[in-house]
RNA sequence: GCCAGGAUGGUAGAGCGGUCAAAUACACGACUCUGUAAAAGUCGCGCCUCACGGCUACGAAGGUUCGAAUCCUUCUCCUGGCACCA
């Protein structure tokens, strides 16, 4: 019991309230575990996961997970700033963004203690009447004790009315599911209260509330997302996700570890005194690198991918995984920039003249100083741009 | 409805008649260094088959002018305030 709740609230930011989910773990049932995830977004990234592996924790304890697609909330979007209004999805976009969610997710939770449900379910039925009285739990000066809009409203940022609702759909959805505890991430806490509100004036024990750090992302100051960019997609190819985690900064990687890892406190408090010892951290990220590689690729693809970087980056072998890329030519031939732009490695041929002029272009390994240079038809060169773009192009 | 303010490149944000493809910062890309780390430094950052060349751009459409991102008109959208609130 003790060690399970030791369990609950490793690298969790906040528990509320301790003691209730205490009294909870003492029932001896499986309780269940809400989370709530956004169906427009089906690519799941690292982020993502640091709530599926605090989910699958749970599983391991004997607890029910209920996974929740917001089909109905995602009309709304959350009201996190810049996004207002998106458009509905159609029933079977919902369906299909569904699938692929469980597929992917199922790569860390055990799907026979996982219930996916939709919460279009119960909002669909509780109608315009339902609505208002959902709305009228709640007072505006309420909603605006939320940071968020706290702050747009403080300077004078809009407010779209129906981003008030957005709290008090996902508050109801805990009463609708009898939630035990739902987990969300640290910006999720003002609505994750609202639903022991709601669930209250329901006559229902309120749930628990764990809210998990927000991932950084690779850029190591905004959140993981894939607007931004700056994310490791859990179903890129291996050799995509070891190098962007070998890539990520010294400091960040802790973050990472710390939010990303399996092994045990023990174990992440050696490695900090292996570096602390002066041992280099980059031996640190391969070992974590692979783990993360391992638990989405398999073993062997995580083995694969370190043999691929380190033939690539420490002794400068070209990647055998290039696209094959053929081209034609108008005339007897094809200048580079033109080709680098076919080819896919430059947004245009003005940025193909630029890489040239930096330096950045090579063919069969030879950096390209002639911006006018011809490959000639029948040719077939390998182009690089940069460290990490290549193409092994034919000219026809 | 009325009044006021605003709309510029990925973002923030200058410019307010020519010297503006548009300051500055951040982001981003390449290069050097390295551990595909960080820091630092250099270069670059609208498009065009290579250009001291052309073309398209500063919410949209018109207009004034030799010349407009900069002035005028109309429109669209955004924000705030006031009014309305049976």
């Amino acid at each position: 019991m003790q060690g399970a709740l030791q369990e609950i609230k490793r690298g969790a930011h906040e528990l509320l309230v301790e003691a209730e989910l205490v009294e909870k773990l003492k029932l001896n049932r499986p309780l269940r575990i809400k989370a709530g995830f956004d169906p427009t977004a089906p690519d799941l990234h690292l982020g993502h996961t640091v709530l599926l592996n605090k989910l699958r924790q749970f599983q391991l304890l004997g607890h029910q997970v209920v996974f929740l697609i917001g089909d109905f909330t995602g009309m709304i979007g959350d009201p996190t700033g810049k996004n207002t209004t998106r458009p509905p999805l159609t029933r079977e976009a919902v369906i299909e963004n569904a699938q692929t969610y469980q597929d992917q997710v199922f790569k860390i939770l055990d799907p026979a203690l996982t219930e996916v449900r939709f919460n279009s379910e119960w909002m669909e039925s509780l109608g315009s009447v339902g609505m208002i009285r959902l709305a009228a739990t709640h007072t505006v000066a309420r909603m605006l004790e939320r940071d968020d809009f706290h702050k747009r409203y403080a300077s004078q940022q809009p407010i779209a009315i129906h981003e008030f609702l957005y709290p008090l759909i996902q508050g109801y959805d805990s009463v609708a599911l009898k939630a035990d505890v739902e987990l969300g991430g640290t910006d999720q806490k003002f609505n994750l209260l609202m639903g022991r509100e709601l669930q209250k004036q329901h006559g229902q024990p309120p749930q628990s509330i764990l809210t998990m750090p927000l991932l950084e992302g690779l850029d190591g100051i905004n959140k993981m997302s894939k607007s931004l960019g700056n994310y490791i997609g859990i179903n890129e190819p291996p050799q995509e996700i070891f190098g962007k985690l070998m890539s990520v900064s010294d400091e960040l990687m802790w973050r990472y570890i710390e939010l990303l890892s399996f092994e045990s406190l023990q174990t992440i408090a050696s490695w900090r005194q292996q570096v602390a010892d002066g041992s280099n951290p980059r031996n640190i990220k391969v070992v974590f690198a692979q783990e993360i590689v391992t638990r989405f690729h398999g073993a062997g693809a995580a083995q694969q991918a370190l043999a691929d970087f380190e033939a690539r980056f420490q002794k400068g072998a070209l990647p055998d995984d290039m696209p094959e890329i053929s081209l034609t030519s108008t005339g007897g031939g094809m200048a580079v920039p033109l080709l680098l732009k076919q080819a896919g490695l430059v947004a245009s041929t003005s940025d193909a003249m630029r890489q040239i002029a930096g330096g950045g272009v090579r063919l069969d390994g030879e950096r390209v100083v002639d911006k006018g240079m011809l490959v000639s038809s029948g040719a077939t060169v390998i182009a690089q741009v940069g460290k990490r773009r290549f193409a092994r192009v034919t000219i026809i």
